[in-house]
DNA sequence: TAGCCAAATGCGAAAGATTATTGTTCTGGT
DNA sequence: ACCAGAACAATAATCTTTCGCATTTGGCTA
């Protein structure tokens, strides 16, 4: 969120960085497509081109300040860093997503890549399910 | 691979249902995206149409014959279920796919559901890396 | 077995998502 | 202020997936 992570990652500070980093920080969802982002930068009365979403986005994730997620349904999410690792938990019917950090499965996770021969560089955990709320209306 | 599959799903027996069945059953690939299955029907002398693979294949997953999975780089692969879950470890440089199943973690994921209220619908782990072939070229 | 009907297919077009291109603007260093 | 390089917006292009509709096919019945 300070303007200094760009700096940091060796990115220039430039406006459309700065606002879509903001659009992020401050939605209420935590992850967001880029065609989310694109709409938030229009509402907020930017001049920033779809194009220049997805290439921010993609610098960020390759900066390690966002990550992407292919979640079903199409289109990648983004979501901003916050150093500490989760996996998710998807609603299928109202998309609402939780997460959660389990060291037993971290662990587990790396004895099975070690079994393997694997140099792990990422991994993610998606579980679908049909959250409480959902339930209930059924 | 029986056709007797398909009616048992309540699918009509159609060839390029057959076809592209038998496509998934023989190749050496056990993931496929769409595309794959389409270029590897037109090898085998058959006119069947991309959109047609993509509603079949769709269809397919629907009936619990196949499982898509959304890996990084855009397009979807399919494969053909086995009835044995299993998730898996991808490496990142040249492609491979390596499978396992972990009743630990399996387990886990249960667990944390339960703990959020979920009822799963459905869970895929990825564990992207450099598998042992690639470190080695490094 | 011939024929009917719903389901399935093929094709082309379109929708949706992402990337590449290109010419312009901005930044930082001199 | 000037120049080189980075970043930008806009457009076009690409790639993946889906849709609409005319035609064909498979399964069932007479």
């Amino acid at each position: 969120m300070k303007s200094s992570n760009l700096k940091e990652v060796g990115l220039k500070v430039t406006l459309p960085r700065l606002k879509i980093l903001e659009i992020l920080g401050k939605s209420t969802r935590r992850h967001m497509s880029a065609e989310d982002v694109y709409k938030a930068l229009l509402e907020a009365g930017e001049e920033i081109g779809l194009a220049t979403v997805y290439r921010v986005l993609t610098q960020f994730e390759a900066a390690g300040l966002v990550e992407r997620h292919n979640f079903e349904g199409g289109q990648a999410v983004f979501e901003l860093s916050e150093g500490e690792h989760h996996d998710h938990l998807l609603c299928v019917k109202c998309g609402r997503v939780d997460e959660f950090m389990d060291e037993i499965i971290e662990k587990q996770q790396h004895d099975i890549a070690q079994k393997f021969g694997y140099r792990i560089t990422d991994h993610c955990l998606y579980i679908y399910g049909i959250c409480p709320d959902c339930q209930r209306q059924e």
